[in-house]
DNA sequence: ATGATACTGATAATGGCTATCATTCCCTTT
DNA sequence: AAAGGGAATGATAGCCATTATCAGTATCAT
C-alpha cells in the first residue's frame, strides 16, 4: 500500500472504532451513510490493502470475508450456526500445539484459521425455552 | 438422501477410492471422463446430499469447498499456499481444547475446522535450492 | 509545472454454487 | 403388469461475492 487515502482512512477509522465483523457491503453502506462517498471496488481494493499491511485483519467464512480490527491481536472464532453473532477467543495450549504439530510435520506454519460452530448460549436458551411450550 | 443413484454412487466411489480432496468440477471432469455422463449440477447435489448422510466429508476454502472420504474419520488440515498441497493431521490434544474453550464460553459446538496455511517440506527444499543458485 | 505512479469509481466479467423446470427414474400399490 | 407419485437428473438461468478493466483523478518526486 503506498497510499493511505481519505477512503482508505475512512474504511480504517470505521473498523477500528468498533467491534464487529464487517463485510465489504455492510461497510461501504455505512460509510456512504455518514458523508463519505466510496465505490463498492474501492472498498473490495482499501480491505485488501489494509490486510495487507496489517493495519486490519479477516476471517473467511463459507460465503464471504469479514474484516475486523488487528489491534486487538490474533484470536480465533465462535460462530453461531443460528443467529451468525461471532465470538472470539484465543487459548494458548491450542496455538502451541499448532506450532507442535507443524513443526513435527516438518510444515512452515504462516498463518492458521480455527473456526468452530455451533449455538451460542443466548440461541441455546431461547430454542429451551421454545421447546417448553 | 432417498435413493443412492448411480450417479451418486459413482461419486462416492471415485471419492472413496483416492485420498484426494476433490471440488466439483475436478470430479464430474473425471466422472465424464471414465464412462459416466452426470452434470454439474448433479454432482454439487450429489455431492451435498452424500456429506449430509455422512458419506464423504468436505472442507471449506476460500474459493471452494473440496471433498473428501468420511472413513478415515476428523482431522485438520495443513494447506501450501504455494503448491495448493493438503496434508491432513489429527491431534487429541487441541480436539479437548477445543472442546474446553467451547464449554467454558458456554458455547455449544457442533462442529469445527482448522486450517493452518503454509509451506510444506517439498516447496520450502526446493526454494532453499534456488535460493543458492 | 510536469510526468510518473497510485488510486478511484463505474461497470463488465468471473467463478462457485443454487434455483428452476421439464423429463426421467424408481418404488409402491393396485 | 400398469399406474401413480415422490425423488433425482440435466440443461441452463440466475445469484452473489469478488476481481478485472479502463478512463479519469489525485498525489508524489523532480
Amino acid at each position: 500500500m503506498k497510499r493511505l487515502t481519505i477512503q482508505r482512512q475512512a474504511i480504517l477509522d470505521l473498523i477500528n472504532r468498533s467491534n464487529q465483523h464487517w463485510d465489504a457491503e455492510e461497510l461501504a453502506r455505512c460509510l456512504n451513510k455518514n458523508g463519505h462517498q466510496l465505490g463498492i471496488a474501492t472498498v473490495y481494493r482499501g480491505l485488501g490493502a489494509l490486510e495487507n499491511s496489517g493495519l486490519i485483519q479477516s476471517i473467511q467464512l463459507a460465503d464471504k470475508k469479514r474484516y475486523e480490527r488487528a489491534d486487538k491481536g490474533h484470536h480465533d472464532h465462535l460462530i453461531c450456526t443460528n443467529c451468525g453473532d461471532i465470538e472470539e477467543f484465543c487459548d494458548d495450549k491450542i496455538e502451541q500445539r499448532q506450532q507442535q504439530v507443524a513443526q513435527d510435520l516438518s510444515f512452515h506454519m504462516t498463518g492458521h484459521q480455527l473456526l468452530m460452530f455451533g449455538i451460542c448460549q443466548r440461541c441455546f436458551n431461547q430454542s429451551a425455552g421454545s421447546e417448553a411450550l
